[in-house]
Parts: structure tokens; C-alpha cells; sequence
DNA sequence: CTGTTAGCGCTTTCAT
DNA sequence: ATGAAAGCGCTAACAG
């Protein structure tokens, strides 16, 4: 099942409206050669008399000529396009590095051609495949589980590209993304500051995505220095229903214990805070835990389990959810900036940069 | 200041990675000519000897060879390539209507190339001219204020363009959104019967947005035949802080009034149920307006005033708010398949597509 | 069945 | 200062 758009198929020609003005079209209405009026748009102005400038100039307000930029791209080898993968921009820190990534092409002319996997590995192979097939000049790529190694191994043939949020097994390219180590630990230490004696890492499965992996990792060694307190880390599968519910009720087996009131009165609330805090690995996580919370326990949840989550979505505000809150827009400027050296030829060893995260405190952390 | 990436600027010729393989060296690879090669390419197995196309197929594996959708594009005089030009990424609706857009590309075999507005008019339209110069052969515009009818006044010439949840004003196309009128009348039937006194709907600033401008005229019409029940529209100018800030503190005049207890003591909440409603005009505003209430009121605003929203992003879920959930990726779906028709030719009058939306009540009116 | 020959719209030597 | 001609990579007649 092809579900992206394949090179295009035998198709029927089409009947074209009126038929957009050439360049021809343009040189013959101002009486001149092709030559010039590619001058002209170039802004070779140096090497035009005026006046045949001005019948330029003319001639294509005349004809409301626009350049092909296909057919430019086509004679010059490079068209200004540069792919942007995303994994799933329902996420709205893809929306937002999205943003980032669009403030820097248009300061540095490029064209973003945006592809969205919404979480299909599969899509996201051919989606890569199209990519190199309008000959795009580099990739940004924020990757669900690229197997193909059609990316360009820094310094090898193949195209440039530059990885955000996580790397790919096995490339060796320039990535961008937060400082995760940084981050978790101003997680946990703010948590470990609330006092609170119990802390799940919830996670989305981690094997394959490096940011999660280090988040996990993260997560583990900060606690190891203090045993006193009790660490855990559980896999929220939110592509698997059942799975989740599953590791939703593990979840709820722990809040239960030492709070032994009836979690269906809500009027006999804690007064004694929370003992146990959760740790979301992501805001789709964080969500997740949220809705099943608060479904449980009722508005009243954080009155029982304290929440910080990574990322900062607008509705953590509403929720008042404790958050770390990534460097979005910068990490998508950045990374057109790396693209855009590689694609200037760089040819350096992969970089690596990592921006720190910040720690936005709200109720849910006992604020 | 030009902010969107313009035909590439006199840049300098830079370093191409090993070139890629054109359809000439698989041809000489394969020991045979281009017209073979191209046949390959498109299908026309029935008139290649098995031998021949045996290797023309190991030729283009062993070179990796990949056609160019650019010099195709070129020469067929169409290249599949479609626009889809949104006003808001941040806005849910968008990403849903995108996901609608994205499936039906895939089915038609069309290649999105999206172009984010952020709520710029000015960006919209160089985005527009952008899509020109790349020769798109059609675009799906949610438009944010338009000006330039560069856009295709159906038949007349013009690049083929569908409008999506709002017209262009002057431009006679295709147009695929939710049933405005429908909505309301499901939104307004549903405060009156849970019994409010008072609805006010809230709307970013309309003049210039059809759908916005429908909503409010339903709302009108459909109060007007309960003229006991008080009704009003207050404008919210999400991109004004201090205009919204104002709306806002009218908004809580009017909460105010009839709820007499102290807004700052949590306890004396109201036992009987709130007689105001507001009736959010999209996502946006509901989250503004949720935001506010819960820093003046706290987490127990909904005891003092109902909210309803267009919209259902999933944050409604988790703050119980009621919303009218529009059939997003249907919208977006319908879009490309009406550009599809156009762009293979039909030139009927334009068509208006209306899908209607569903109310899905939770706990902000009175669940 | 297969190859030759023109271009698509534009840029770029190379002359003039 | 200006233009003619040769392609960029591919497709589409038109011959064999």
C-alpha cells in the first residue's frame, strides 16, 4: 500500500489554465534576449542600461511573470528546499521547533518542505525517499525510527541533515536538542525538595528514541544518590491501549497504597501531601496520566500524586502541572543553521549541541 | 523586510555531494537509451522485453538512481506538488485539518507543501507568491486576511484554490468548513436548556473572518427568539494583551454581579448553579478565557460560570469543558479532493461544503 | 520493442 | 552592455 505520494504515477496530462508567462515570453514582449531578463531577476543590474532595465521592468508587471523555481533550480543544481521530519506534529513541541525552523529559513532563504510520519515508521521511510526525490538540499529530521540510512553519515556521500531531539542508530550527524541530563536533574531535585518519597519516571517505550533513553538513564542516576528515596521508572505505551491502561492501573496500585481513604469520596480528601510524585517523560505522556487522574480522583487528583512532566504545554498552565520547558524555537533554529553550514560544504565532525531546559514550578508539585 | 525565503537570492554556487545519478548514466549503465529508461520509469512494462528491463532495474539499483520530480515536473507541466497554506499551527484545528489534508494527498498522490502564516497576514501573502513561483498546481488556503486575488476566481484564470473554514472576500472558490449555523443552534439549545440567564459569546475580532462572523450572527438569531435569557457577544483580541485584558475584566463584571460572595475565599463556593455562560467561538479564546478564570476564580470557576467552546482540542477533556468538536479531518480530506477536481479540470460554479459538528458535553455546563 | 530528437524554463559561458 | 547557444534531467513525439 503506497500511502505516500509516489513519484507521480502514470498520470493523464491536465489542461493548464491560460498558461504562466516564460521567460521568453517575457524577453519577446520587452523586445530583448532571454539573457537579460535573467540578468535583470538576478539583480545583475550593473551590467543593464537603464532603459532596458525599465522595458524589463515593464514587460513583466505587463505579463505578471514569475520565475520557475523549478526550472531554476533545475539548471543551478540546488532549489532552496530543505526537508523538515516530523514525527508527530500533534505534539506541540513539534509545532513549536516547527516555528523555530521557519524563523531560520526565512532569514536564511530556504524553503521548508514540511512531512509529517504522525507517528508511522513506514510513512516516515518514504516521506525520507520523496525528500531526496524533489532534491531537497538537506533534512531536518526529527525521527521515529529511521531504519535506512539514506542520511548522510556527516562527511559521506548522501544527503545533509541534521537530527533534533534524538539521534538515529548508527548516523553520525550534527544533532540539536535539550540537555537532558541537565534537565532531569533539575527535575528531580525539585521533586526530592517537595520531600516527597516516592518518584515514577513515566516514560513512552524508550528503546528507540535516544531522548527517552537519557531521560531514563538521567532518571535513574540522579536517584541512585539518594536510596531513601524510592525510584522507578514505568513504560506508558500510548500507541497500545491496553498496554497503557495496564501500566495506568500498575500506576494507580501505587497511589493507593498509604493513602487508604475512599478514592470514590472525593469529600475525604488528603490533607497530608502527596508521598508519591510522577515523573512524565513528555507532555503526550503527561496528558495521558492526567486524563486517567483525573478521571480516577477527580479534579482533586494532585491532592494525591504530585505531577511534573517534560515539555510546557499551554494546558499545563490551565492545569497548573509543574513543567520543564525545552528551548523549542531554538533548537529549531539551530538546527537550519547546522543544515545550512553542511549544505555550505562544512565538512567537520558532527556537532553536537544541547540547550538547557528551564523549570517552570506550579501547584502540582505541591506549589 | 523580506521574512519569507524570496527566489533564491544571487547565492553562490555551492559544493553538490557525489551527484546524483541522472537518468542518462542509468541509461549508459544499463547500456541502452533514456527513452527505455523513462518508459521504466513510468510503467509502460508492456512494451519493454523482460531482458531489457531486467536491466534497466539493476542498473537504477546498483547507481541508487531516483528520479528528479523537478526536471519531470518541468517538462510534464505539472509536478503534484499542492499548497496548503494554514493561519495557525498552534491552533489544534489546524493540525487536525492538516492530518485530513495529508491522508487525501496520499490518496490522490499529491505532496503537500505547507506553508505556516503564525497569525501574519503579511507572511501569508509571500507565502502565496512563493507557491506560485514553485508552480503548485493548486492551493488549500485557511486564509488569514488574504488581500491579493492571486487566488483563482473559479474558472476565470488563476491558480485552482480551495478556501477552508473561511471565505476569501471577493473570491468565488470552493469552500469546505462546519456548518456554523447548525453548530450554534446546538450550542445555544443546549446553555438554554441547561437553564442559564445570561449567555455571552466571545469572539476573536470578526469583521474580517466569514466563519467568526457566522458564528456571531447564529448566536444572535438563535437568541432572539428567547429574549428572557440574556444574550451578548464580547470581542477577545487574542493578539492585543491589553484590549484582551480588558474584555476580560467586562467578562468578570458581568460574572460578577449576582454572585455576591467573596471570589477570593475558596470555601464559600456556590451551591446553586451558576446563572451565566460563555460560549467560546474556538479553541483559543476558551483557553484564554479557562486561563483567566481559573487565576481570578481558582480551580472551582466553573461553579460560578458555564463555558462552552468550539472546538475540542484535548486539553477540553481534561479541563471538563464542553465543546462542538468539528469534523477536522474530514474538512481537510473534502478540501483536497475538491482541488483535485479542479485541477484535473472541472469548472463548475464553486461548491460549498458544510459538514456539521457534534456537542459533546462534559462538566463546564452544568455536567 | 527501441532509440533519436526536440524541447520544458531557466542560467551560463562565450562571443560581439 | 547584450545576445546566441548549450545544456540541467526528464518526457514525448517520431522514426525505425
Amino acid at each position: 500500500m503506497s500511502r505516500v505520494p509516489s513519484p507521480p504515477s502514470p498520470a493523464s496530462a491536465t489542461p493548464m489554465s491560460p498558461r504562466r508567462a516564460t521567460i521568453s515570453d517575457v524577453a519577446r514582449e520587452a523586445g530583448t534576449g532571454k539573457t537579460s531578463i535573467s540578468r535583470y531577476l538576478n539583480g545583475e543590474f550593473n551590467v543593464l542600461s537603464a532603459e532596458l532595465r525599465a522595458r524589463i521592468e515593464a514587460a513583466i508587471e505587463r505579463l505578471d511573470y514569475r520565475p520557475n523555481q523549478m526550472a531554476r533550480g533545475l539548471k543551478r543544481g540546488r532549489n532552496r528546499l530543505i526537508g523538515m521530519l516530523l514525527a508527530d506534529l500533534s505534539n506541540p513541541y513539534s509545532v513549536e521547533v516547527l516555528q523555530g525552523v521557519e524563523a531560520a529559513c526565512q532569514a536564511l532563504g530556504y524553503m521548508p518542505l514540511i512531512c509529517h510520519a504522525a507517528n508511522e515508521v513506514e510513512m516516515e521511510g518514504r516521506y525520507l525517499q520523496l525528500l531526496t526525490t524533489y532534491r531537497v538540499e538537506g533534512v531536518i529530521v526529527n525521527a521515529l525510527g529511521v531504519r535506512e540510512a539514506m542520511l548522510k553519515p556527516v562527511g559521506s556521500g548522501g544527503i545533509p541533515s541534521v537530527l533534533v531531539d534524538r539521534t538515529v542508530e548508527g548516523l553520525d550527524a550534527d544533532m540539536v536538542g535539550l540537555d537532558n541530563e541537565a534537565a532531569v536533574r533539575l527535575g528531580t531535585a525539585h521533586l526530592l525538595a517537595r520531600g516527597y518519597e516516592e518518584i515514577v519516571f513515566v516514560v513512552q517505550p524508550y528503546e528507540h528514541v535516544s531522548s527517552r533513553r537519557r531521560r531514563v538513564t538521567a532518571f535513574q542516576d540522579a536517584m541512585r544518590t539518594t536510596p531513601q528515596v524510592r525510584a522507578d521508572t514505568v513504560v506508558l505505551d500510548l500507541q497500545n491501549d491496553d498496554a497503557a491502561s495496564a501500566a495506568l492501573a500498575a500506576l494507580d496500585e501505587r497511589i493507593g497504597k498509604g493513602a487508604d481513604d475512599d478514592p470514590n469520596d472525593p469529600h475525604e480528601a488528603h490533607e497530608a501531601p502527596p508521598r508519591i510524585a510522577l515523573f512524565a517523560g513528555n507532555a503526550p505522556v503527561a496528558m495521558r496520566i492526567a486524563l486517567h487522574l483525573n478521571a480516577r480522583y477527580g479534579a482533586q487528583w494532585q491532592r494525591r500524586v504530585g505531577l511534573l512532566a517534560f515539555d510546557d504545554p499551554e494546558w499545563a498552565e490551565l492545569a497548573g502541572i509543574t513543567t520543564i520547558r525545552q528551548p523549542t524555537r531554538a533548537i529549531g533554529y539551530r538546527a537550519v543553521e547546522f543544515l545550512h553550514q553542511r549544505i555550505e560544504g562544512l565538512a567537520d565532525v558532527a556537532r553536537d549541541c544541547v540547550l538547557p531546559g528551564e523549570l517552570i514550578v506550579r501547584a502540582s508539585t505541591g506549589g
